[in-house]
RNA sequence: GGGCGGUUAGCUCAGCGGUAGAGCAUCGGUCUUACAAGCCGGUGGCCACAGGUUCGAAUCCUGUACCGCCCA
């Protein structure tokens, strides 16, 4: 049991950092935040996202994360049993690329692992010289090792910051539970038909030599230049010119297409086409698809240089012509060997000896050279086949969003997960869920409806969650990918490059007639995916996944609305047929104070700990509560400035009250000022609560607290402060100490999801001790109107109240007016008021007497007068200090 | 090019049919036994622009201009 505190004891102001500390163990140690398993009551379900440990926090994190606890305080207050748990996100390219460079090492295939070995971070020293090349599970041992120590200093901070999370609900997205999920998910979708491996033109990052999905691919803005080349036609003296910004695939070139009415091109549909330098014959074709507008209107097609080639190339079944490798460079072909057909094959394979090996871009540079040569041309007439200088454009070129080189297309096989055919059904998931603010489910809504690629799944990378899939092989030891053989649901996880499909040995792998295992890991978003299915345990323990799903809410940023929220909605359906969530709230961002977005590379990003640290957790949790959901807001140090003073102001109101001695329960609470008090604080109450049903914490949090300020501490505590001593009416210092009481009792449960600090604080100095109470604000029950019923406050209480407060503020402006503090004796007030006003400040006159520090209210009425002071007289100031200084 | 959001006091933002708001900044007053990290007051706005609806528009509609985001 508690024991209350004495106020008089106190500070004059907060100490955060000691009570962060305090409070962040007392909660651990009582278990403040645990979900209860067993519990039946209705429960508030929260879909946390994983951060990714990356190793950097900034202020962003600290905002959004903040948002999402608000909403859980206020549900565990209102006696719902939350569901809070905390993920890590530490699976994939990020950390990848983190560990590369923290440990200086490479990951490569075919490296023996060396167990044991211990890695240090990399000293200025190491990194001058080249990398070392590690095992894979060498590598993702050192993953696993980084990824813990920065979950230790986001844990710090999340606690800090009192995210009221159940610790006990903690995962990480590469643990051994989330790759047994995820491998989970996999075989479900399989055997639904709804994955499948097929090998296709795939979008491909060079640099990290991997398949990337449509979602994390972004247009950017790239200077490239129009080449106006050539063609002749196959068994003619025509020709015609296409312009291309990729010439360097020229050699890749397996058609020609222009638009159906084409009146310049017609004649030409059904015949053939010349290519410059390396005379292919390619089909020329009609398609809708070709702009007539651009370029010359006709243009070649190539395996392969953007989307539509692919589109091309798939529906008039063009012949395939790889000439980029995985890496980026042209590879080794022959022209007059099988499926490189040429008419001069050995002028061809000149030009190509020019190419091979090359990137991309020194290849188109060399190419363009050889255009050049009148002796590539392709036409009876002998000139060159490049028609004029290149004219630069910018254009939107393809990038994977990690990636610093364009994309190619590259045919490989991969893994997908078929979205395509689900459009609908996703868009209609999408509008059953209630998004905040709902302007953000167009986005989700127009990123669904433009989908034009199923989801590829298959990672070429290491530190990842591997396919559970092993390919049987022929006797020619080629794999049979059609005969894939999935793990068995109870062994996974497995990781097929260590463990045995059924029925094979250890002798068969790699052999003819034996198996290989798949390499491939996991798109990380194939994980992230999951976030509700491994926080409930999914089909490992339906019971409880049955309780918590679908969960109450999704917090994310919107940035990842074609990523998160849309594969988390992509898998509820497929697996469940169901949604994941009832509510999506979605967080704006933090900008710099310039209205740019942060971001490392500019340098302006904020981090948080200084900011806890000069301010207080509280205060900053107070600036992240102020911004609406979905809102960016410019990061302003101003705001964290109010926090502080509102922190300071509950301490020291809390002080006060407190100090005022026992307080009796509210039906001592019988003056109509106070009774007034009370009716406004419950209009208060419903006005917070009715916000924060819609989420919406940050109008909830302007109510609060303005009534707090401005009604609370400025106008009632100073209304009734010396009533509330008067030892002479014992009646009216009851009902205004109760009713100080009672204030203080709403409005600290009322501020803590926003300070939870120092309201903790408060709260322990006295209302924890109360018999039956919540030991901790947090668990204590959020305050509900049926609280005042029992004092019978009437809208004539309200206005006496109001009356009151309005001439305190009038009496302020007058003596300000002369001069005066505030606090000054006076010894002769008069007011003038109207008739109504009168009636309504009959009852308050003795309160604002003593407020004002007047012998007695005079008070004239008049009708249609505005409220004002008439007569103001100042008593004379005491001596100065000496003796009995500052006397009242 | 398509979609979405924004434009309100010097700054950061509320308000979203009924007399323009808050905090900060600024200027002035005030050390009152809860709080000077406080309190009281003053100054400051064609609510981006142009039309329209309405008794009444910052708020609803249409268009324009900027800013930003999402997607091609």
């Amino acid at each position: 049991m508690p024991t209350p505190v004495d106020v008089a004891t106190l500070p004059p102001h907060f100490d955060s950092a000691a009570a962060e500390q305090k409070w962040d163990q007392q909660w651990a140690q009582d278990g403040t935040y645990r979900y209860d398993e067993q519990g039946t009551g209705p429960r508030y379900v929260v879909d946390t996202p994983p951060p990714t440990v990356s190793g950097s926090l900034h202020v962003g994190h600290v905002f959004s994360y903040t948002q999402t606890d608000v909403l859980a305080r206020h549900r565990r207050m209102q006696g719902r049993n939350v569901f809070y748990p905390m993920g890590w996100d530490d699976n994939g390219l990020p950390t990848e690329r983190r560990v590369q460079n923290y440990f200086h090492v490479r990951c490569e295939a075919g490296v023996p692992s060396q167990p044991g070995r211990r890695f240090e971070m990399a000293d200025d020293a190491t990194r001058k010289q080249p990398p070392t090349k590690v095992s894979r599970a060498d590598f993702i041992e050192l993953c696993l090792q980084l990824t813990h120590e920065d979950e230790k200093a986001f844990k710090a901070l999340w606690q800090r910051l009192a995210l009221s999370v159940d610790w006990a609900l903690e995962y990480s997205t590469i643990s051994k539970h989330s790759r047994r999920i995820a491998q989970l998910s996999f075989l479900d979708l399989v055997k639904k038909g709804e994955a499948y491996s097929h090998e296709a033109p795939t979008m491909w990052d060079v640099d990290f030599r991997t398949a990337v999905a449509q979602a994390e691919v972004e247009d950017r803005p790239m200077r490239g230049a129009y080449h106006d080349l050539r063609f002749g036609v196959k068994g003619s003296e025509e020709s015609f010119v296409i312009s291309t910004t990729r010439p360097e695939l020229l050699p890749a070139c397996v058609g020609v297409a222009a638009h159906p009415e084409d009146e310049r091109y017609k004649s030409l549909f059904g015949r053939e086409a010349v290519t410059p330098l390396f005379r292919v014959p390619v089909r020329i074709f009609p398609s809708p698809l070709v702009d007539p507008e651009k370029g010359t209107g006709i243009l070649m097609v190539c395996t392969f240089g953007d989307a539509t080639d692919v589109i091309w190339w798939r529906d008039e079944k063009l012949p395939l012509r790889q000439i980029v490798d995985r890496g980026g460079r042209l590879e080794k072909v022959v022209f007059g060997s099988e499926g490189w057909p040429s008419e001069k094959a050995d002028e061809a394979n000149a030009y190509y000896e020019r190419l091979v090996g090359q990137s991309v871009k020194e290849a188109q540079k060399r190419i363009v050279e050889s255009l050049r040569d009148p002796a590539g041309s392709a036409t009876a007439v002998h000139e060159a086949p490049l028609q004029a200088e290149p004219k630069v454009i910018e254009h939107p070129v393809k990038f994977f969003e990690k990636g610093d080189r364009p994309l190619e297309f590259i045919t490989t096989r991969q893994w997908f997960v078929r979205v395509l055919d689900h459009k609908q059904e996703l868009i209609e998931a999408g509008d059953r869920i209630t998004w905040h603010p709902d302007f953000m489910r167009l986005r989700f809504r127009n990123w669904t409806e433009n989908l034009n690629l199923d989801w590829c799944i298959s990672r070429q990378r290491y530190f990842g969650v591997p396919f559970p899939v092993w390919y049987p092989l022929d006797a020619a030891g080629r794999p049979e990918y059609e005969r894939a053989i999935v793990a068995a649901p109870e062994a996974m996880p497995v990781d097929p490059t260590t463990d045995l499909p059924l029925g094979y040995s250890e002798s068969q792998r790699d052999q003819p007639g034996g198996f290989t295992a798949e390499n491939d890991v996991f798109d990380t978003w194939f994980t992230s995916s999951m976030t509700p299915q491994l926080a409930t345990q999914w089909i490992d323990a339906p019971e409880r996944h049955k309780k918590l799903f679908p969960m109450d809410v999704r917090p994310q940023s919107h940035e990842i609305i074609r990523t998160w929220a849309f594969y988390t909605i992509a898998k509820a359906w497929l697996h469940d047929r169901e949604i994941p969530w009832r509510n999506v709230a979605i967080s704006g961002w933090v900008l710099d104070p310039d209205r740019k977005k942060m971001s490392k590379s500019k340098g302006n990003v904020l981090t948080p700990m200084h900011l806890l640290d000069s301010y207080g957790s509280d205060a900053v949790r107070y600036w992240s509560l102020s911004a609406k959901l979905g809102v960016d807001t410019a990061f302003d140090e101003k705001v964290l400035k109010v926090g502080r003073r509102l922190v300071t102001k509950l301490f020291n109101a809390g002080k006060l009250v407190l100090g005022l001695g026992e307080a009796g329960d509210a039906s001592a609470i019988t003056h109509p000022v106070d009774k007034g008090f009370q009716f406004r604080l419950r209009e208060t109450v419903e006005r917070a609560s009715a916000a924060l049903e819609e989420m919406d914490y940050a109008t909830a949090l302007d109510a609060i607290e303005r009534f707090f300020w401005s009604r609370f501490t400025d106008a009632y505590i100073e209304i009734v402060k010396n009533r509330a001593r008067d030892e002479s009416d014992p009646a009216g210092r009851a009902s205004a100490v109760a009713s100080m009481r009672l204030g203080l009792h709403a409005l600290v449960r009322l501020l803590a999801p926003y300070v939870p600090y120092v309201a903790e604080e408060v709260w322990s100095w006295r209302f924890a001790a109360d018999p039956g109470a919540s030991p901790s604000v947090h668990r204590a029950s959020w305050p509900v109107a049926g609280e005042w019923a029992a004092i019978g406050a009437t809208l004539d209480d309200a206005a006496a109240f109001d009356a009151v407060a309005a001439a305190l503020e009038a009496v302020h402006r007058a003596k300000t007016g002369a001069q005066a503090s505030v606090g000054r004796h006076l010894t002769r007030l008069v007011l003038r008021a109207d008739p109504e006003l009168s009636r309504a400040l009959d009852h308050g006159l003795a309160d604002l007497a003593s407020a004002t520090r007047a012998p007695r209210v005079e008070l004239v009425t008049e009708a249609g007068a505005e409220l004002a002071v008439t007569a103001l007289e100042l008593a004379p100031l005491p001596p100065p200090a000496g003796g009995e200084a500052g006397a009242n």
